[in-house]
DNA sequence: CAAGCGTGGTT
DNA sequence: TAACCAAGCTT
């Protein structure tokens, strides 16, 4: 069933711009903006980020609100926050190369067990654990039956996967990859493709007539009036804006309420993504 | 460790 | 249309 996966992606894999032919802070770069976002809206975002920052070090000697600007209207600030931490710290702690083990990787900002894993196995095409939404959800379905991977990780399902990689690292490397395009493209969450699957005639799920997809729980996410949309509607108006600026008193602001206004700019104050001036209480990136 | 964190396209 | 969804990380 691996092999059928690979051979599958080697036809059908996209030829995505950090895959081959980019560097591993490409590779780096790109594993972070596609922290829960579509690879059709980070696609733009990340090639203007690798032709003004094409290294760490670009990127280090840049400011903090540079890389917030830059990253635009990709969502969740904070990861480019933690993308500028990224690059200062490979500047500081390792020459300003990427490093290619899974534990200093691990130890950067904003890297997580799945980046740390993908960098290794996308960038260096070493032997590594990839699991992320996706390569869960496949290896769920096909091999267990199950509809939907559960909300965490288990160290039975970490086992279980590690026991289905190649032993090889380019191996592994492909299956990885592999893998998750599969799950990006076939075996996707709502509506799976299963008659352009590979492993449809050997899938435990499709076999069983593909139970349990419009039951299973489903995590919600709102959004009409939250903190959420407060803090992105803040962090919009002080991207576009060219000096520092009132946000609690801005026009573009005034349906907010007082106090939720006031709570979410406060959060962003405590989380470094936005700065404030005591004296004149204007803020900025 | 459950909760919080953006955004825009799709249904 | 409101809800759902998309390559997680941090505290």
């Amino acid at each position: 069933m691996v092999d059928a996966v690979r051979a599958w992606f080697r036809d059908e894999g996209r030829d995505l711009p950090w895959r081959g032919r980019s560097t591993p802070w490409g590779v780096l770069v790109s594993e972070v903006m596609l922290q829960q976002t579509p690879v059709v809206r980070v696609e733009p975002v990340w090639h203007a980020w690798m032709e003004r920052w094409p290294t760490p070090a670009d990127l280090a000697a840049a400011t903090q609100a540079d890389a917030v600007r830059a990253w635009g209207r990709l969502g969740y600030p904070r990861r480019a926050k933690r993308l500028w931490e990224c690059a200062v710290a490979i500047v500081d702690r390792h020459g300003g190369e990427v490093p290619a083990d899974q534990e200093a990787l691990r130890a950067l900002p904003g890297v997580g067990d799945y980046t740390a894993a993908a960098v290794v196995s996308f960038a260096f095409h070493g032997r590594a654990l990839v699991l992320d939404t996706n390569v869960r959800r496949v290896i769920g379905r096909a091999w267990r039956g199950e509809p939907l991977p559960a909300a965490h990780q288990t160290v039975g399902e970490r086992a279980h996967a590690a026991s289905l990689m190649p032993e090889d690292d380019a191996g592994a490397a492909e299956w990885a990859v592999a893998s998750m395009e599969l799950g990006a493209l076939v075996c996707t969450a709502r509506v799976a493709r299963c008659d352009a699957c590979p492993l449809a005639s050997s899938c435990a799920w499709f076999r069983a007539g593909c139970p349990g997809l419009d039951d299973a729980p489903r995590r919600t996410q709102p959004w009409h009036g939250t903190d959420r949309q407060v803090r992105g509607r803040i962090m919009a108006l002080l991207r576009a804006a060219s000096a520092p600026l009132n946000v609690t008193g801005h026009a573009a602001l005034a349906d907010v309420e007082p106090g939720q206004l006031d709570r979410c700019l406060d959060g962003l104050l405590a989380d470094g993504l936005v700065t404030r001036d005591e004296a004149t209480g204007r803020c900025a990136l």
